[in-house]
DNA sequence: TAGTGGTCTAGACCACGCA
DNA sequence: GCGTGGTCTAGACCACTAG
């Protein structure tokens, strides 16, 4: 792989210029599931004692660009772009990128409506709802965590049948309805509750947080609100302009 | 401090037992602020090598525990807080970023741009990019960090002369251009660097991160790369559909 | 058994903060 | 100048996975 140029002058740590250069072959030569080659194969690639190597390869795991497995070798994860936009689909999305993804039910309740709810379905507080929790995976690793509040009046018949897969599309076969999503809003919190573990990252990671809203696009009433949190490392989420 | 027992047997790691020795002593008779022993006090205190001493304290780093200060040592930080501040409540439109908010500018450098900066601005990595790292306020208090990046080549005269402000607004008028923005890609991380302390927020709560390129809207080239770090617990990106 | 990552030691030198 | 954390090296041995 040709002359990587270490500078050992002081300013910038060895360890660090490894890492930005095994980022950007990782980036442009390998796809997610390749195997990194062996750590005493880099050390001698790169001059330098194993260790360093390690530490080099610390920065990329921690960044949740590669995944260690003891006995086996490093392996590239998948980086995944959700694109927002109001016709994007989450599992249209990701099929479109080659990964497999899939969602299982944690939860499916009915609850009363919390004034946060309420307000976005346009329905009383207090009001029972239904909150389906469901968690998706990418290529079998935990991506996300999605909360789905639907009014359970219309909709509790129906989604008895629901036990996973896609929601909007399950929706939209069984009512023939189309949704659209309005605006979403984004932020990041460390996880709360049991979310660190089902997403398998640890507690003091943060998680990308997302609300929208869908609406039946016909008669224009809220359908579903959506509270969704990704494992920040291993998600950019995409705004079309 | 007594008999810590560590066991050597090798069903858990040496660093693992000394991280939960720690952690426990610091929570029972630690107070945030407070300096750990130094390494190699640590180190003779359980009979081992300073780097395994190292290693224990890394876990507890990276839980958001203590908190390392080149040349002055190792400290303990406040304990998470769980709840989401119901405090200020922020919404910002990307698309209305730019326009009044107070900003002033940490540092104006010129640099040769690294392989994202190149890329984004379509030049080739090295070339000399000037850097701008502004800091925005709200109500007088910390809102945002942002990075711009622009090629030296045709704006470096230019920019000599901005000192604050919208840097948007300070390019439309002084070159006459429009600027449009392309995709934005967010994400979230903790904060790196000294954003934690020019945004005045605890080194273990989230910013979220957003990348985005503007092009001249008449020659359709990228003026500006920015790459921007909001203190999450004070914004909420809202997407439009 | 061979190859991989995981841990621990020992020692050296550097960079930072402070008195 | 001294004490702190930060980095790098060299070598050893262990634990896991697979053929």
């Amino acid at each position: 792989m040709s002359g990587n140029l270490i500078n050992r002058i002081g300013d910038r740590a060895v360890y660090v210029q490894i890492s930005e250069i095994l980022e950007e072959e990782i980036r442009s030569l390998f796809n997610p599931g390749d195997a990194l080659p062996a750590e005493n194969d880099l050390a001698n690639r790169f001059s330098v004692n194993r260790h360093t190597v390690r530490r080099a390869i610390d920065e990329l795991v921690s960044q949740g660009i590669l995944e260690r497995k003891h006995g086996k070798g490093t392996f590239v994860l998948a980086q995944i772009n959700y694109c927002i936009g109001s016709g994007t689909r989450f599992t249209e999305n990701l099929n479109s990128l080659g990964r497999n993804s899939c969602s299982c039910v944690l939860r499916k309740l009915v609850i009363p409506a919390v004034s946060g709810v309420a307000k976005r379905l346009k329905i009383t507080a207090g009001s029972p709802v239904i909150w389906i929790e469901t968690l998706r995976t990418v290529d079998d690793q935990p991506f996300c965590i999605i909360s789905h509040f639907l009014p359970k009046e219309g909709y509790e018949k129906i989604l008895q049948a629901y036990d996973g897969g896609s929601l909007h599309q399950f929706l939209g076969s069984r009512l023939g309805i189309k949704l659209c999503r309005t605006e979403s809003l984004i932020t990041s919190v460390l996880p709360q509750g049991e979310d660190a573990s089902y997403l398998k990252m640890p507690a003091h990671q943060p998680v990308l947080r997302t609300k929208s809203v869908n609406m039946n696009s016909k008669t224009n009433q809220p359908v579903e609100y959506a509270l969704t949190r990704f494992r920040a490392d291993r998600t950019e989420l995409k705004i079309e302009p």
